[in-house]
DNA sequence: ACACCCTCAGACCAGTTAGTCCAGTAGTAA
DNA sequence: TTACTACTGGACTAACTGGTCTGAGGGTGT
């Protein structure tokens, strides 16, 4: 407290006035200029007592705008694609993807309408059964166009994260996913896969995904253990 | 990409306003004034925003009329969420709700966390039945704090669409959801309500409904036949 | 004596804000 | 049709904000 030093003085009475909540959570701090008055200290200390203050997340600046007491947020984080190896890695999980299958064959009718390629064409099939720590999670099938993203082909997709495997070797950065879920059960292939039972709850998710040009690149339909996911997204209501 | 200008966080708020469809295509938005009020901005601020998302074609400028999300112009399937009541509609059936039990309650340490309110104050449960043309496709259960709906404690909710009451009656307009869904199976007391049987697979939604200024007013658990529903949403990756 | 760092007051800039006034639009009632 | 009213975006102003820079004072250690 007897810190000689204007700057950290400054930063206590400031610190001690945001712990007494003298400034209301989601409000503007008074102005640089007054708040200097008050403290009693010049402008240029003033604000390197915020910056501080701003490092340790207790304070927002906004140029132009003012200072703002951070609002107490608790909400998820807003509706965005994650992928699994991303979700593992948040959680603190490790992920790993085992190759089951990985040839080229030709696109279904359905396939290329969604797609939107020609009949017939050539397209990438990955089987994959992912884990986390060990713990089969998800029987995954991922179709991609052979013309959209050559270099997949013989990549090596071990452990490997697809959408990052797309943007590094590919060039092809998703932007959007039209998702859709749905419940249903495992049947003998799919229980034995993920090592459960025959008739165990199973969260089936399909993808559609999209550069930022809206070019369709990917089909997914992943079927994930039931007691192993779920699925988290924003939505917004329309007015 | 996280600029703290004004100017570009209101440009960066309507942008993924626009992507996830709050705004629908063809469709004119609130007026600058209000709009830059919720965004917490100024309308000169806002204007410079709306520009920008002019330039890149996002939205159309009608001089004393108002700002309009053009029609879409490619094929884009805009695969928004489809609420319970706009699906069946889709589907030209007929959706129904019969209310099991709608009555006030205190609430637990757990959704009084989740609501933001005081832990054992009052609460209303909801409890709904759900139907396509009389065919039970989902078993509902709703709990809004008492405090911020006061006039839906009597309301008349049979065959009601509980969003639009909530606005209507009380004020209230739902923005944002989080919204998370897991597959699970049906029980010996579900299966009876839905009609089906044990063990069948169902879709089990879990929603936190907030206001824009993201006041929590709802939580709610939807249990859905597997075989009736599947969940839709875009899903879009941060840049 | 000197160099160095902290502090200060001041000035200027560009972005932001609240506010006012205007002209065109849309809906309604006469 | 006509007149009225409420609302819309368009334009502009004056005041204010943080961001940046300058030059001067005042300590401290060498």
């Amino acid at each position: 407290m007897s810190l000689t030093t204007a700057a950290s003085q400054a930063y206590e009475q400031l610190t001690q006035e945001l712990d007494v909540g003298l400034f209301g959570a989601g409000t503007r701090l008074p102005g640089e200029r007054e708040l200097a008055e008050r403290i009693g200290v010049s402008r240029v200390t003033l604000r390197s007592a915020l910056t501080a203050l701003e490092g340790e997340g207790r304070l927002i600046r906004s140029a132009q705008r003012g200072w703002f007491v951070p609002a107490t947020v608790l909400g998820e984080p807003p509706s965005t694609l994650q992928s699994f190896t991303e979700m593992a890695r948040a959680r603190g999980l490790h992920p790993t993807a085992r190759v089951l299958r990985q040839e080229l064959r030709t696109a279904t009718l359905d396939e290329a309408e969604r797609l939107r390629v020609a009949p017939a064409s050539s397209v990438l099939q990955i089987d994959r059964l992912r884990a986390m720590d060990g713990t089969p999670v998800c029987f995954d099938v991922v179709v991609v166009p052979e013309q959209r993203a050559p270099d997949l082909v013989g990549a090596a997709l071990e452990n490997a994260s697809l959408y990052e495997t797309l943007r590094e070797l590919c060039g092809v950065t998703i932007y959007r996913s039209a998702y859709s879920v749905a419940a249903s059960t495992a049947d003998a292939t799919l229980a034995k896969m993920l090592n459960t039972t025959i008739g165990a709850a199973v969260l089936v998710g399909e993808e559609t995904a999209y550069t930022a040009e809206g070019i369709p690149v990917l089909l997914g339909l992943n079927k994930y253990r039931g007691d192993a996911y779920r699925f988290q997204a924003d939505l917004f209501r329309r007015a």
